[in-house]
DNA sequence: TGTACATCAGTGAACGCGCGTTCACTGATGTAC
DNA sequence: TGTACATCAGTGAACGCGCGTTCACTGATGTAC
């Protein structure tokens, strides 16, 4: 697996392949160790089988290494809740916010460390890099305010919810509170956090919609 | 304010003093750094007027005067959410939830340092000190279950709701996930938090409450 | 077709830093006789 | 009432550690003439 020849030295031509590699490395240290304090570069030189320094060859400094790596998660998030909503193209309006919510938590859950980073993290440890409306320009949330503005032009939402930026971000809120407290407190003496999610889009889809009195 | 005496040595039975004031001066410090890291045994040290090693005959190490800390914190948010439903006792179940969640949110944006390490901190870092259970039996969460209890009694909730555990654990899981979102991301371009607090709030009430008709 | 050369991806050693913690100690304090 | 002594809360120096990063370098590669 080493891109090295036996003498050690790199082939010209062959940096993206370590580049690759380098960030593949620190993206499995991430999700082994569970803390980016332990993704040093000497640990992810370690793993590519190179020596520190060369890392510099391929990143200015190691904020830039782990932007890299957090910037594919974002993608990757937003490209799993899109590929989820692509499943059901003419569900309702609520029930396409429902499946992106479960979408968006399960891609958390599954990912405690990268969400960790992306949404939990310090916002002065990374200024400009993927901080606040990276976020939001995750492809992701804009979906959602779509889809809230299409709920409420369907009429499915009570009239008081005219900003779909705003239910937009009381849905992500709730949601991201499901998923951060499960990826800080995994021990938590409480139900299964896939029932708690599920409670918490029951009342969520409740509380947003327009009461459909008694049935 | 130093408990030295101009030789520079304490003086006997000055010890507590000497602790409260290395718990105020970490506290401080976490405040003003912003950052767990940032809470050195040096730093504290010299905040307090006093060499490193003498951290040593209050605390056995960090972990322990961090703990201390975020201990003291457990109990000022449970004593203001405590005081706030204490304003109004008889208000009903459903305004009371809603009280509850409204201190616990002002208490978390107004100590985020703190609000951080409580709830959105590696589980790892501190293992049995200030995790899982210790979060549910600070005494707010009981009271949330009770409260939820005595809406369901009263009929209040919406009939599928009937396990008052489940009930507190998705209204807390949807104001931390606010409170959570606002720390991490202070500068998101979004709606003031407040708002979003409000909303989140309205939602979950609608959401939990049964449904009233047209009014 | 052969050779000089620029390039490129690495190496190995070292830098300075701040950290938590340990060690042997000191000197003021209060107490027992 | 005076003095020896245990205690207690400090000090100052140092430990080993791992970190991000820099430096001067090397040697294989591909290319231009």
């Amino acid at each position: 697996v080493s891109p090295l020849t036996a003498a050690g030295r790199g082939r010209r031509g062959e940096g993206d392949r370590t580049r690759e590699d380098i960030i593949t490395a620190a993206e499995a240290l991430l999700v082994a160790t569970g803390s980016e304090d332990d993704v040093s570069i000497r640990a992810v030189a370690d793993r590519v089988g190179v020596t520190p320094p060369s890392i510099y060859r391929h990143f200015p400094d190691k904020a830039h290494l782990i932007f890299e790596v957090c910037s594919r998660q974002f993608d990757r998030m937003a490209e799993e809740v899109l590929a989820m909503l692509a499943t059901s193209p003419d569900a309702s309006p609520l029930e396409q916010l429902a499946a992106a919510g479960r979408a968006y938590a399960r891609f958390g859950l599954a990912n405690p460390e990268h969400y960790r980073i992306m949404f939990m993290g310090h916002a002065d440890h990374t200024p400009e890099l993927y901080d606040t409306t990276r976020v939001l320009e995750s492809g992701s949330f804009g979906l959602v305010v779509d889809l809230a503005q299409q709920a409420i032009d369907a009429g499915l939402l009570r009239p008081e919810l005219t900003d779909p930026g705003m239910v937009a971000h009381v849905l992500w809120a709730a949601v991201h509170g499901v998923v951060s407290l499960a990826v800080a407190k995994p021990n938590l003496p409480a139900p299964a956090v896939d029932d708690r999610l599920d409670a918490v889009i029951d009342v969520l889809l409740a509380g947003i919609g327009r009461a459909q009195g008694a049935e």
